[in-house]
DNA sequence: TTGGTATATCGGGAAATTCCGATATACCTT
DNA sequence: AAGGTATATCGGAATTTCCCGATATACCAA
């Protein structure tokens, strides 16, 4: 993944916060019927609702952010639930640390 | 400083480069007779020729990366030295490890 | 003081990003 | 099959970013 598109994907305000309720999804967001956090992760709906803007916006928000490898998505009937990546999350800090 | 303009600044090819190439002076730049790389850094023409881009385009940059608290000036003469500022780049490492 | 060099700032055209509403797709229920 | 819900994709207006050349500023040397 390029590193650019990486630093691309965190540099808006909402795609932030988006981690940001990702990395506590108990603390952000209401109990899930169907789905626990930590395996499955949040659906689309529950982000949209939380960040106040349009459904489509955040639609390609979560699929700029997956690009980047930043998050992952599990798609579980109607619903797709993102999660954070873990993976990505480390390869970040290690191109802080060798790379800048 | 805000965290998006942390990335914002981050989230472009050249600047990225300019703080990689600043991580190892001597490997990337010539030996300069008046300034050691560790104390005072390097001097924005040095940067610019690296680049290929254009001194106005180089000096907007470097004025970005500054403002994120990436790197850090000092003037000596009629030039300018830039240099990596650790404790901004230590700043952003907390920053994905608690936010993120 | 005059001229030369290094860097910063300004103004702007082209390209990319932001965020929307409309529409398409996928899946579920009856 | 038909209608409903969740998400993805499309088209576009407004804003921001990219990168330039021209110009301003700061400093130095003669």
């Amino acid at each position: 993944m390029d590193q650019v598109e990486i630093f691309k994907a965190l540099s808006n305000k909402t795609r932030l916060q988006i981690l940001g309720w990702l990395k506590e999804p108990e603390l952000n967001f209401p109990e899930q019927p169907n789905a626990d956090f930590e395996n499955v992760g949040v659906c689309v709906g529950q982000i949209q609702l939380k960040s106040g803007l349009s459904q489509s916006t955040i639609s390609e928000y979560l699929s700029i952010l997956q690009r980047a490898e930043l998050i992952s998505s599990t798609r579980v009937g109607q619903w797709t639930y993102y999660k954070r990546n873990k993976e990505g999350l480390e390869k970040l800090s290690e191109i802080i640390h060798k790379a800048l």
